[in-house]
DNA sequence: TATGAATGAGCGTTCATTCAT
DNA sequence: TATGAATGAACGCTCATTCAT
C-alpha cells in the first residue's frame, strides 16, 4: 500500500521559489529568453533540484502561460454571457493579446495546447478545455445558430481566433489587430444569414 | 547602376546537389533527422557552401517543404473544383495527410507559416497565401454559401484544416482520423442550414 | 629573356583603389577590424583581384602599418640628433605611440619585425632596420658612452622601447605611460653612471 | 553571505585529465597542432566540459605554456645566483630554448605576456613578473653595477632576451643563436665600462 | 530532496584563400 | 588581370538534462 506522504514544507516553498523566480525572470525579459540556470541562481538551489520539481522546462513553461490563461478565463466565466458576435470578440480579446504577447509564447502554447500522450496533457492543454467549455455554455445559451452543437461551435471559435492570431505573426498582416478579423469570422460562423436553398 | 549579373550556372548546380542531397535523406530518415553534416557530406561540398546557400537549417527545411506543399497544390489544381464539402475534403486529404506526416513538419509549418518580417517570408508561407487563393477560386465558383465573400470562406477553411491536424496530435484525439472531424466544421461553414430566425 | 613589361596604368589604380579603400576602412573601424570583404567591396573589384595584387592579407596590413612607421620616420629625420636621453624619447614618442595605437597594431608589427624568410622580409621588417640605422647615427655623433658601439646601443634602444610599450598592455601598468618608463631604460643604458671599480 | 564551496574532487581529476591529455598531445605533435577534439577525446570527456573548464583553447595554451616556463623557472631558483654576464646567459638559456621551440609558442607568450585585463592575467603573464622577480633578486646580490635599481636592471635583461629571441625568427638573423647576442647586450647592460666623463 | 559537474550532438561561424572561368 | 563561388578545418557555443554523490 503506498502511503501518500504529505507534501512537506520545505518542498513546497522550494516550488514555490522557483515559480516566483521564474516569474520574475519572465517580467524582466520575457519567456523567450527564460533560462534554467537564471532561475535556479535566483531561487537559490541547485539545477538538479529544478528537475526534481519540474519534469523539464517545457512543464515550466507549461505551468506559467497555463496560469496566465486560467487568470483569463476565471476574468471571462466572471462576466455574463455574450448576446453577439461583438459580445464574444470583447470577451476574447485579453485572452488573445496575452496569447500573442511573444511570438514564442503563441508557438509553445499551439505546441502544447496538443499532447502527444496522455499523461503529458498540462496546464496549456487544460485551458484549452475550459475554453472549449466556456464558450461552448456561452453558446448553448445563446441566440446563436443552432443547426450545430455548441460544442462544434465552439471549437470553430477557437480555431477562428488561432487563425486571426497566427495572422498577427504574418508580416503582411502586422498591424490588422484581431478584433476586426475574428469579428468577420465570428460572425459567418455564428450568425449565418442565408436563405434557406432551395 | 548596379547591373544585376545572372546568377551563375555552377551555383544554380551547387544549389541543385545540396537540396537533391537534403531530399534524398528525407526520402531515407524523415525531416527531424536531416543533418546539415549528412547534407553536404553526400552534395560532395563544404560547409560554408551550405551556409553561402541556405541561411540556415531551417531555411532549407523551409523549402524542402514548401516545396512539397507547392507540389501538392499542383496536384489540387489540375482536379475540377469541389461541388461539395466532401469533395473539398477529398482536395484537402493528401496535403493534410503530408503535413501531418511527422510532428515535427507540422510544427515547422506552423512555425513558418507566419513571418516575423516581409523578408523572411519564405516558401511555406507563400503556399499558406496560395492555398487560401486556390480555395478561394473554387467557393467563388461553387454554391456554397453566397453570404460570406469567398477569400473569407477559404481562409475560414484553412483555419479549420490547421485545428483538425492539431487535434490530430492531441492524445485526447489520436485516431480520430483527419477526414471526419473537418467534414462536420466545413459542412457548418459552408453551407450552414439555418432558418432565416427573424 | 624577360622583358620587364611597364606596369600599365589601371593596374596601379586597382591597387591604389584597393589601398585608398583600405586605408578608408581603418579610419573607420581600426586595423584589427579591417576586413578583405569590406575592402574589395568599398574599392569596386572581385575579392580575387585582392589577391592578385597582394600575396595575403597580411601583406597589406605590413604595408599599411609599415608605410605609417615610415611616414613618422622620416619626421625623425627631419630633426636634428638628440643630445640627451630625454632629447631621444621625445624624438621616438610619437611612433611609440602609434604602434601602441591597437594591440592588434603592436602584436603585427612584433610578428612581422621579424620575418620567416629573406623573401618575406616586408615594410615593417625594414622599417625596424631603418630605426636601428637612425638610432645608431643620432648615438654615433653624439656624447653617450662609447664603451660600447652604436649599433648595439641602437638595438638595445629598440629593445627597451619595445619592452615599455609590451607593458603598456599589460593590466598591472595600463596608465604608466611611455615616457617615463622609457627614459629609466635608456639613461641607464646610454649614460651609465658607475665608477669604474677597478 | 557566500559560503565558497571547496573545489569538488572530481573537477580537478577531470580538469587534470584534460591537461594531461593536453600535454600528451604536445609531446606528440607540438603545440602549435594542438585541437580541442584531440584533448577531449583521449581525456574522455564532454565537447562542453573543456570550455567549462577553460574559457576557449588559448586559455589553455597559456596554462601549458606558463607551466612550463614556471618548471624552468623552478629549476632556475635552484642554481647559485649568477656572478657574470655569461652566468646569467647560462641560467636563462634552457628557459629562451623552450620560448623559441616554435615560432607558435614564441607567439603566444609574447600575446599573453601582457593583458587587456586584470582579471585576463594568466599564467605566461606572471611568469613574467617572477622571471623580473628572479634576475632582480640575483642582481641586488651580485657585483653588478649599482647605479640603477635591480628590477630596472632585471626588466632590462627581459628586454634584452626578448629581443635576442625575436631575431631567431628574422631571416637575417636565423642561426646567430642566442648566447652571443644576448651576452652582448647584458654585459652592456649590467657592466658598463665607462670612463665617468665628467 | 538537493547538489552541480558533466553531458552531448549538432549548429553556425569564421574569413582568408583558391581556382576555374 | 578580373571574377566570385567555393573551400575548409576547427572553434566555440548552446543549454536543457542527467547522475553520482
Amino acid at each position: 500500500m503506498v502511503m501518500e506522504r504529505p507534501v512537506q514544507k520545505r518542498t513546497l516553498e522550494t516550488r514555490a521559489r522557483l515559480i516566483a523566480a521564474a516569474e520574475a525572470a519572465v517580467a524582466r525579459t520575457g519567456f523567450e529568453a527564460l533560462r534554467v540556470e537564471e532561475i535556479v541562481l535566483a531561487a537559490g538551489v541547485a539545477k538538479g533540484t529544478f528537475f526534481a520539481h519540474f519534469k523539464d522546462k517545457d512543464a515550466l513553461m507549461d505551468l506559467l502561460i497555463g496560469s496566465r490563461i486560467d487568470a483569463h478565463l476565471d476574468a471571462i466565466e466572471t462576466v455574463p454571457a455574450p448576446r453577439s458576435p461583438e459580445d464574444l470578440v470583447d470577451r476574447l480579446m485579453p485572452l488573445m493579446t496575452f496569447m500573442t504577447c511573444e511570438r514564442y509564447v503563441f508557438d509553445v502554447i499551439l505546441r502544447r495546447s496538443g499532447a502527444a500522450a496522455i499523461e503529458d496533457i498540462g496546464p496549456i492543454a487544460r485551458t484549452f478545455e475550459r475554453y472549449v467549455r466556456v464558450v461552448s455554455t456561452w453558446i448553448a445559451g445563446s441566440t446563436f445558430r443552432r443547426d450545430v452543437p455548441p460544442d462544434i461551435l465552439a471549437e470553430g471559435v477557437q480555431a477562428f481566433a488561432i487563425q486571426v492570431m497566427a495572422l498577427r505573426f504574418c508580416a503582411l498582416h502586422v498591424g490588422d489587430g484581431l478584433r476586426e478579423p475574428l469579428l468577420t469570422f465570428l460572425d459567418a460562423w455564428l450568425c449565418p444569414r442565408v436563405r434557406p436553398s432551395d
